[in-house]
DNA sequence: CCTAATATCTACAGTAACTGTAGGTTCAAG
DNA sequence: CTTGAACCTACAGTTACTGTAGATATTAGG
C-alpha cells in the first residue's frame, strides 16, 4: 500500500501552518525537500504532516528554531538517550520562568506608574515624569 | 551660561545606551540630529541625556518604539491632556499581563511534559511524543 | 475544448529593534 | 609625531516569519 500524496495546501491545513512558512522551513532545512509533481508542485505524505506538527507544537511552546532542530535530530534517532531532550526542554522551562519573572516586575512598575496618574495635563503627568527617571 | 557639550561616548554612558543604538534612534527620528563639531562628530547636551533616558526607560518597560514615539510627543507638549498617556501605559500593562498569562500556560505544559520523562532512550521519550501531538 | 478561478511556483523585499562589520577620520596623550 | 581610542558612514546580519510580484499549474464549469 502506497502512502497517499498531497500538495502543500493540504499540508498547510493539516498542520495549521501557513504555506509560506512550510516553504521557509524547507529552505532552512527543517523539513526535507519533498517529491515534486510533473508540474513541479511539492508532494507530501503523512510523515511530513507529523514532522511539521511536531515543529509547530514546539514553536508554540516557545522553543527557538535551533532548539527545534535539536529536538528533531533527537526524535530522528530513537536509540539516543532521553537526557538531551530533557535538557532542552528544561532549558526552555527555565527561560519561560525567567521571562515570567521579568514581566511581573514590569507589571508592578507599570501599575505603580498608572496609579500616580491623576488625569490632569501632561505637565503634571507622573507617568511621563516617572519615565524620565532612570532607576527601575 | 551655555550648556556643556559632549560627544556620543559620554551620552552612551550617561543614558546606558550603546553608541550604535543612539545613532539608530537618530536615524529613525526618535532623537533629533544634534550639532556637529568641526570634525563632524556629534555634540550633545543634557537635554539629549534626558530624552534618551526617557526612551530607554520606556523600552525597558516593554513599550514598543511606536509607543515610545507617542509618549515622547505627549511629553513634548505639556498642555495636552494626560489621558492619552494613561491610555498608552494602560495598553502596555494589558499587554504585559496577557503575555504573563500566555507564558504561564506554556510553563504548565512544559512542566507536565518534563514530568513524563523517565530517563530512558528517545524511543520511549514522552516529551518527544507529546511534542508530536497537536492538541495544546 | 475553453475559460476562469484557485493553487502553486520562484525570488525577493519587509518586519522590529537593534547588533556587528569594514574601512576610513578625528582627537587627545605622550 | 605617533599611537590608540573614539568617532564617522554605510551596509549586512539577526529571528522567524509575512507579504508581494509575476509566472505557471490544476481543477471545475459551460
Amino acid at each position: 500500500m502506497n502512502a497517499e500524496l498531497f500538495t502543500i495546501g493540504r499540508l498547510s491545513r493539516e498542520a495549521a501552518c501557513s504555506v509560506q512558512t512550510i516553504r521557509y522551513y524547507e529552505q532552512i532545512g527543517l523539513l526535507p525537500a519533498p517529491l515534486r509533481s510533473s508540474g513541479n508542485q511539492r508532494l507530501y505524505d503523512e510523515s511530513w504532516t507529523r514532522r511539521l506538527r511536531f515543529i509547530r507544537h514546539a514553536r508554540d511552546l516557545g522553543f527557538e528554531l535551533d532548539n527545534v532542530r535539536i529536538l528533531l535530530d533527537l526524535a530522528d534517532d530513537p536509540s539516543k538517550s532521553c537526557e538531551a531532550v530533557d535538557e532542552v526542554a528544561g532549558g526552555q522551562l527555565a527561560q519561560v520562568e525567567q521571562r515570567i519573572r521579568d514581566l511581573q516586575a514590569l507589571k508592578r512598575e507599570l501599575r505603580r506608574m498608572l496609579k500616580l496618574c491623576q488625569g490632569g495635563t501632561v505637565a503634571d503627568c507622573r507617568i511621563i515624569e516617572t519615565l524620565g527617571n532612570h532607576d527601575l
